[in-house]
DNA sequence: CTTGCTTACGAGACTCGTAATAATT
DNA sequence: AATTATTACGAGTCTCGTAAGCAAG
């Protein structure tokens, strides 16, 4: 048994069985993998994948019991090195995180300077996607950490840390009419065109709970992924933006801004976001790392 | 970097950093066993041993964090390849216990009787030590399962499970005048001579601290790890053993038997003993072991 | 008939053991 | 002087890629 048999079993799981495929990934011949799995199968002594001829169909139960296992061990090889890595040259590395685009956009920028600033042999990649998809990224090892707001406290193959707590608020056109009243209640926002976030995206799970248990129905016109985006046709007068706080600054409030915002004033808020950072279950983080994740808490 | 590599970096720390002795333990070539620890530490960039001249005489703190992986990574080997086999021949194998002389004598047989039954391909290996000695075994990996009343919960880097519970009698001979006693307590135990464990076995230290707590001084006469010496020694009229109640028979009690032991009625028994199984952390259990652990449970 | 796994085979790399060397205790 | 790690080197093994074969959709 080697280790390689473990990283190419691994990779045709991941790659659906599709042997083909995760030689390509591996940067490896087909019949080398094959051959190799073959091996591991009969060293092992059971037989991973059913085979229907030629083709991979499925997993047998003892391949699941072990794929979790060869997870485990390949997760903890990837420690050994990172940990290694960290002894003697701690500065210099490669940190792939996924965030959803407010994150990308809002909170990350001042932690990503200082890590730049404090660790600059350290290369930072940064990818977007929705929640679920940052989930997917972290489990096949695309990106080291992932950061969001749904979705990401709740899986159990991740371990996952709280990083800061946010509400929503409510901006529009200063010409607006909601911006005459004393206080903005829920009431008051359903009977405007609104628009959010995409249900799968910052926190708009909170949004719908709360027009829900006021047994409103909020007329939401658009909902992007973006915060910039609702910001941009809150500009165009489309409608009332509720956005993460994050995504106003006071740029967007100053008088003399030419497209100013004016955040309304929401009678009670919405209910609380805490934005998280998850990695894979186990996983040693590396000081740097560890340090991103320390910026971006207050 | 490769498992072998691990391998010999493992052995070579539990060989207290002698290169020589590893090499012997893993049946190969000491110059293999350097090469090989030096080509890891060149792979992981770091030194893992502090080297005077020739000799090891340290691990360095990247070491220390290095091993501690090694050693989880070679866990989940160990996992993979228990897993597989559990998968294709579940009943084939060898099961190496540890145990306390007590365990092995009067609680295991019958475990053990039972697994051979349903279990007829599994060779089991019974070792005996003390408490510490059989932790010290499982740690090393000498043994799969360690079994003992003592300091066998309370390891780190152990899993255990409570197996049963017992308490210590009081036994003596026919002619003993605490026999002619209605009822023994410990002030009239401690004015006569008694026979009981050695303190690092079988709940001797629930007999000291009941005789401290009530500020008595027991004359111990003889201690010895094995109930059956201690059964050996009351029966020579030494004194009045205090012994687990596992380790005495309706044979030893029977009316007719030669050498008739008797059974003080203690008036208030010592704390309850629990006898423990433990096994290396994260270990997955074979079925066989699964089996055996609940075959002792009652 | 295209996709995709397996078998066959050979060049090159690697492993591992022996012998020699060198540094401590 | 004895013990113990490192270096050198070569035989044997293993790995891995190419080419060919064959089963399934």
């Amino acid at each position: 048994m080697n280790l390689q048999q473990l990283r190419y079993l691994r990779e045709a799981v991941r790659r659906d069985l599709n042997l083909t495929s995760a030689a390509l990934a591996l940067h490896t011949s087909q019949p080398g993998l094959s051959k190799a799995i073959r091996e591991l199968e009969d060293e092992l002594g059971i037989t991973i994948f059913v085979r229907h001829g030629k083709r991979l169909t499925h997993l047998t139960d003892a391949g699941r019991a072990v794929i979790v296992i060869v997870e485990r061990i390949l997760l903890e090889i990837d420690n050994l090195k990172r940990s290694s890595s960290d002894w003697h040259n701690a500065q210099v590395g490669e940190l792939r995180i996924a965030a959803t685009h407010t994150q990308a956009r809002y909170s990350l920028p001042p932690a990503i300077a200082r890590l730049r600033a404090d660790y600059p042999e350290v290369t930072v990649r940064l990818h977007q996607g929705s929640p679920s998809q940052i989930v997917a990224m972290i489990r096949l090892g695309q990106v080291d950490l992932g950061i969001a707001t749904e979705a990401i406290g709740q899986q159990a193959d991740l371990d996952s840390e709280d990083l800061f707590s946010w509400y929503h608020c409510a901006v529009a056109m200063p010409s607006h009419p909601l911006c005459r009243l004393e206080k903005v209640d829920l009431k008051a926002l359903s009977e405007h065109d609104l628009i959010t976030y995409d249900p799968q995206f910052a926190g708009r799970a909170h949004i719908d709970r709360a027009f829900n248990e006021a047994r409103l129905k909020p007329r939401i016109v658009l909902e992007a992924t973006d915060s910039d985006v609702i910001k941009t046709y809150v500009r165009l007068g489309l409608g009332v933006g509720i956005v993460s706080e994050l995504a106003i600054s006071p740029e967007d409030e100053s008088e003399g801004a030419p497209q100013r915002l004016v955040r309304l004033p929401i009678e009670r808020p919405f209910a609380r976001n805490t934005t998280r950072v998850a990695f894979l279950h186990g996983r040693i983080l590396r000081r740097y790392e560890q340090a991103l994740i320390e910026a971006m808490k207050y």
